[in-house]
RNA sequence: GUGGCCGUAGCUCAGCUGGUAGAGCACUGGAUUGUGGCUCCAGGUGUCGCGGGUUCGAACCCCGUCGGUCACCCCA
């Protein structure tokens, strides 16, 4: 019988790696909270139109990458991103009756049918946020800065900063045709699939890795040349609040994303970690002022991105912490085996994280596992030990071992972990927290 | 969807364009009949991914197939 496996470009996260996870799950939240973001959750599933409508239905995601299925009446996709589900919880709950602005963050499981490659997932993970109902480039330009911040947290080496500005969809209605103007005539220098996208959607040849294409598109028109003055003075905004933010930046008039909605506002963050291989995005955002009136609700504007989870995992420089435990309880025999039970129970009362080792087995082998657990203290309890009712205590840090009753080996258990983790945490930064 | 590379022990891999499969790590036990980390010793019946072909003989060569991976497209 063959074994069962994953589903190809699904993975799983093995106790090994949690930690890793947690980490960097535990820093998004802290990071969120500081800026007054709150966490939401909505469904993995929702309707397909919902995607459509919100994504384009000319764009890469919708026609080709999605997970849809029909089930009994109902057209249903797994989400391969989050804004659009954040924008129709938004609206389904009128949360723009109760309060001015919404500071949403999320974190989850997104699906996108790729072929999969290295930080490029079939199911993967975003860490994202939206501001709902803030116009203006304050709240942009505090995203990013807050990004840089969150990437450094993570020890994320070689960090850029990429921004543009889309205008309005007159704007790039215009700059379309500009751009299809300006290329028509070359189009004969370009690549066999950018000529096809001449028809397609020309925006997207602009950040083609085809040399060619770079070519062509060097001295082409820019976004910047045709947006209008509202446009303009926004994107101004944005770039004079990360001057003085002192939050590097690089304007790239030829940035471009694959989803239809965004407005004014578009960034990119990267990496530069080896690791990282072909995908060193790590975020992706951007204004999308018009989509919540799309999608039939109020004209509310709102900035929005989203973090691949196992990217910042690849480009992070932090290492995994190590499973610990504090103390392992080693019965030796039968007899001792339930004493041992309610003896980690005691212990983990008081706080302390306790293993018993119900496998039994030797001593030699219960102080092995131990080690291997990490763990500092070892209580044993053997047949002599039971008849007298006292434990031994073993420090396998201080090399020690004393005799004694189990109230006082309590309380020295307790005694002596609390000081080791008070030493540590008035510690700076442990060093062998970076990767080699 | 397209292309490159790779499938040998739990993991990482070696195996001379053909002669019947190895190392390190990990794990377990022992040296120490109830005392860890270091050291030493011992412990492997592995569909050599699968199927077919060539050959006296295939892990090795050929064809097919499946899987993995990296890259393209696109994206987080």
């Amino acid at each position: 019988m063959t074994l069962l496996r994953a589903v190809k470009g699904m993975n799983d996260v093995l106790p090994d790696e949690i930690g890793s996870w947690q980490r960097v799950e535990a820093a998004y939240a802290r990071t969120m909270s500081l800026h007054g973001f709150r966490e939401v959750r909505t469904p993995c599933v929702e309707p397909t139109g919902l995607f459509v409508r919100a994504i384009g239905e000319a764009t890469d995601v919708v026609e080709k990458e999605m997970y849809s299925f029909r089930h009994h009446d109902e057209d249903l996709t797994l989400r391969p991103e989050g804004t659009a589900g954040a924008a129709r919880a938004y609206l389904e709950h009128a949360v723009h009756a109760k309060e001015p602005t919404s500071r949403w963050w999320y974190s989850g499981p997104m699906f996108r049918a790729e072929r999969p490659q290295r930080g490029r997932y079939r199911q993967f993970s975003q860490l994202g946020a939206e501001i709902f109902g803030d116009p203006g480039p304050g709240c942009d330009a505090e995203m990013i800065d807050m990004l840089v911040g969150f990437l450094g947290d993570l020890r994320v080496p070689g960090v850029e900063v990429l921004v543009n500005s889309l205008g309005g969809p007159a704007t790039r209605a215009r700059y379309r045709d500009a751009l299809v103007q300006y290329l028509t005539p070359r189009a004969a220098e370009l690549s066999a699939e950018s000529q096809r996208r001449l028809a397609t959607n020309p925006l997207r040849i602009l950040d083609s890795k085809d040399a060619r294409d770079q070519a062509a598109v060097r001295d082409a028109p820019t976004m910047s040349e045709l947006l209008d003055d509202a446009d303009r003075a926004h994107f101004d905004g944005l770039r004079r609040h990360l001057d003085e933010l002192g939050t590097p930046y690089r304007v790239d008039a030829r940035l471009v994303r694959g989803l239809d909605y965004y407005t004014r506002t578009l960034f990119e963050i990267k990496g530069a970690h080896d690791a990282l291989g072909a995908g060193s995005t790590l975020v992706g955002g951007g204004r999308y002022d018009l989509m919540l009136a799309e999608l039939g609700g109020p004209q509310v504007p709102a900035i929005g991105f989203a973090a691949g989870l196992e990217r910042l995992l690849l480009g992070s420089g932090l290492a995994p912490p190590g499973h610990a435990v504090d103390t392992l309880v080693a019965p030796l025999g039968e007899a001792a085996a339930s004493r041992a039970l309610s003896i980690g129970r005691e212990l983990r009362r008081k706080g302390i994280r306790c293993e018993v080792d119900t496998r039994g087995g030797s001593l030699k082998s219960q102080l092995r596992r131990a080690n291997t657990l990490g763990a500092r203290m070892v209580v044993i309890l053997g047949d002599s030990e039971l008849a007298e009712g006292v434990v031994q205590v073993k420090d396998l840090e201080a090399r020690t071992q004393d005799r004694m009753p189990i109230e006082q080996a309590l309380r020295i258990i307790v005694d002596r972990l609390m000081a080791a983790s008070r030493s540590v945490d008035s510690r700076p930064p442990a060093p062998g927290q970076e990767k080699p």
